[in-house]
DNA sequence: GCCAACGTTGGC
DNA sequence: GCCAACGTTGGC
């Protein structure tokens, strides 16, 4: 089991878009080697925390992976991957940026230190953490 | 809307 | 193969 964040301007694609999915929400549009590389270790049944970021700078939920990484079919060309999600649980109240970068125990997150990575692993106490400060419960 | 950080591209 | 220039992302 591994943990990640992704990131997802909400204008775009929110955490309410992914929720109202009757299935599971396609994550396309990586154009980054190292996000996609990221995108391709992830396994069924991983859990990520959806970011929302522009707009909203907010951890607002919980996701799962559904399915694992497959071409995206929105890559036109080029070697891209996407990966399916479905919303498990919204966060209580959601954990804002500046919130994360006030938790000492989360200053090694990239989304502190690279802060144009849209896909990136988190460690268990990472994520537990964030869902604790969301006052939510691991799924 | 601006600017910093980072990735990518292209000239040499 | 290096490095400068450019484009894009995302926080402020």
């Amino acid at each position: 089991m591994n943990y990640w964040l992704i990131k997802s301007e909400p204008d775009e694609y929110s955490y309410q878009d992914l929720a109202a999915e009757a299935d599971a929400g396609r994550w396309t549009g990586v154009r980054n080697y190292a996000a996609r590389n990221h995108l391709r270790g992830m396994k069924k049944g991983d859990l990520a925390l959806f970011y929302h970021s522009r707009k909203g700078l907010e951890v607002v939920g919980i996701c799962e992976a559904v399915k694992e990484a497959y071409p995206d079919p929105t890559a036109e060309k080029g070697d891209w991957s996407a990966v399916d999600f479905k919303a498990i649980k919204p966060l209580k109240k959601p954990v804002p940026l500046s919130d994360i970068k006030a938790e000492p125990s989360l200053q090694e997150m990239p989304l502190v230190r690279i802060g144009r990575l849209s896909v990136m692993p988190v460690t268990k106490e990472e994520f537990e953490k964030v869902l604790e400060m969301g006052e939510t419960k691991h799924p």
